[in-house]
DNA sequence: CTGAAAGCGCTTACAG
DNA sequence: CTGAAAGCGCTTACAG
């Protein structure tokens, strides 16, 4: 049978409520009992009921993570910064897919109603926002990562989008290149519109040009970035420098520009954006906009503990910077600001693409 | 204030007895009384709290996931298979990742004896292993996915790596590839020694041939297979066909190669291991052994939500086939041999057999 | 420094 | 079909 918090107070010979103080460390304690109390604990192997806790205190400790899908690039970055922060601090971590659509998202509302969770972090919210921001306005503490450049009326964590756009435009520049085109995502994704604001704003006053003609849309897939730069080379279009809003396009990008047999970076200099693991394997390895991914979902995990603890938290979104990684599909150039170290790069900053997690830290006695 | 059951109960004139009927659908509660009590409930907004019923019901409705890290390129497959499964059922799914050592397995070990979750998920334990089966022995449901080839001594679901290595050796012979390389991963790995082992099986009685002196280990890193290579080329060794044991390794065969003015797949065709991303955005596009992280994770947790509703479970490992995916890599070959019969013959012997057919082309979005 | 008692918000036999 | 009561295993004022 299960030790309880009874067992320990009677072999103890004291109450339940002097195993509890010990239990949270007031220090209003005798030494001696305290370690009677201690002991006893330790032999019978006690171990106190978090639902019985959690329902006594009126809190879990435990946070929702809401995300639309756990299937991107970018994801596993993102998650293990969340859960490096939210572990240590104690706190347990809901994982909520909303990809099961209407029922997800319904799952995901009742688990927060009937307060499973004392806080929520969410990625990319969509659709759900409105939802969040009566839980919000409720006084549940809830965090946003934006990953896509959709400010959120909540505190949030999001990269500063326009200056990955200036950082493109600026190596494209430095690399010579003056005739530009670019590919946006979807036009629903606000990051392509200040990722192009950035971009332009750039260039303007520089001899570089990049005319609306220049400009394509695609849906954000490799594919799209293929058919993308296939319908630039069809207008008998001219470029020497390409921007594409996602490392995935600019991947496919590469590809039909390979099959075109125009050489990158010589003939066309590609930068794409967000430094997801697939972005060092392309040949040439993809230069890119790097977004910070596992520092926003830390940052954002620790806005949301930090609440959790009554500590304020502004309001304010916390923007972070992005930087360039330089790598082979564009030419080498003398120092840009905000650029990364070219060599650290090729080593220390080659994402970790493993086929397996071995552990291999030592396991202490469990 | 908080809705409870007790407000509920006055509101509707009955007894908290009879609304927590109607809260779990027991038909033995009056039609008209089950109507003004959904009524109440609908009106007042109320929402049971998970946090009583958990303590009350002595279960959770959640399980816990425990993975080393969730910073691997098939981590968002599996955990969205795993999700895609859990929350439909009703469970909540607990993330724990292991990545702190020490200290985070002992949160996770604190977790699991506060009763915090119902059962356990656990990706390649390594040294926690043993932990887990003691929590086994003591009655707590928990089922392994094993990514790696280590079999564990619990219910668990994995992949036949044999089955992957031997059908790498099928497509190297097929497109007449006869002196054969190989990079197994750290030795640790008892993937490699299947693979490895399914490999040379394949090879017996055919003309191809694989020396002792053309295989070498590498880390599980693109670095380490461009090395790997590297050692290969300088030793004079000739090879035509090579099998790498990890995706990423292989990756860095094929950019070792390309600097060495090697064509693939034209002198040198190559095989890579997991179908992750990344391996659809080398060029050429890497040929690869596919293993389905999605199902297996879904089928885990399938396997452990079953025993949490005390459906039996079978304690033998469920394995699944692996498939090829034929990219640009490897030279286009017809129908590869014994490959229908081969797999006829193992429908019979797999417990739970699911596959994809020879792959076409399923580009992974960054 | 310590204990008795109430309370957290449900579920579940047991009666009727 | 329904209710009163005990129980799940803790925490937390309130007294002393």
């Amino acid at each position: 049978m299960r030790v309880t918090i009874a067992d320990v107070a009677r072999l103890a010979g004291v109450s339940k409520a002097t195993v509890s103080r010990v239990l949270n460390g007031r220090p209003d304690v005798d030494g001696a009992t305290q370690a009677r109390i201690e002991e006893i604990m330790a032999e019978t192997g006690y171990v106190p009921s978090s639902r019985a806790v959690d329902l006594a205190r009126g809190r879990t400790r435990t946070v929702g993570v809401l995300a639309p899908t756990l299937r991107t690039a970018w994801m596993p970055e993102l998650l293990q910064g969340v859960a490096d922060v939210v572990e240590p601090s104690g706190y347990g971590l809901l994982l909520h897919s909303a990809a099961g659509g209407g029922p997800a998202l319904e799952r995901f509302a009742a688990s927060v109603r009937g307060h499973a969770v004392d806080g929520v972090l969410a990625v990319d919210p969509g659709a759900a926002l409105d939802h969040l921001r009566d839980l919000h306005r409720q006084g549940l503490p809830v965090v946003v990562v934006d990953t896509v450049g959709a400010r959120a009326p909540l505190p949030s964590v999001g990269a500063d989008y326009a200056d990955g756009g200036r950082r493109a435009a600026e190596l494209l520049l430095a690399a010579g290149r003056l005739r530009l085109a670019m590919i946006t995502g979807p036009a629903e994704e606000p990051t392509g519109a200040a990722c192009a604001d950035g971009f332009a704003d750039l260039l303007t006053g520089t001899g570089a040009v990049l005319r609306a003609s220049h400009v394509t849309e695609a849906d954000g897939t490799e594919q799209g970035g293929y058919d993308a730069v296939q319908r630039l080379l069809r207008a008998r279009l001219f470029f020497d420098g390409l921007f594409a809003h996602g490392d995935a396009m600019a991947a496919g990008a590469l590809r039909a520009l390979q099959e075109a047999g125009r050489q990158v970076p010589g003939e066309v200099a590609v930068v794409g954006f967000g430094d997801v693991p697939p972005a060092a394997y392309t040949v040439p390895a993809l230069t890119t906009v790097r977004v910070p991914w596992e520092e926003m979902g830390g940052a954002a995990a620790r806005s949301l503990i930090d609440r959790l603890r009554g500590e304020p938290g502004s309001d304010e979104p916390e923007v972070f910077e992005t930087s360039l990684v330089i790598r082979g599909s564009t030419p080498p150039v003398g120092r840009i600001p905000g650029q990364r170290n070219r060599r650290a790069a090729r080593t220390a900053e080659l994402p970790a693409f493993r086929t397996s997690a071995l552990a291999t830290e030592p396991v202490p006695e469990l």
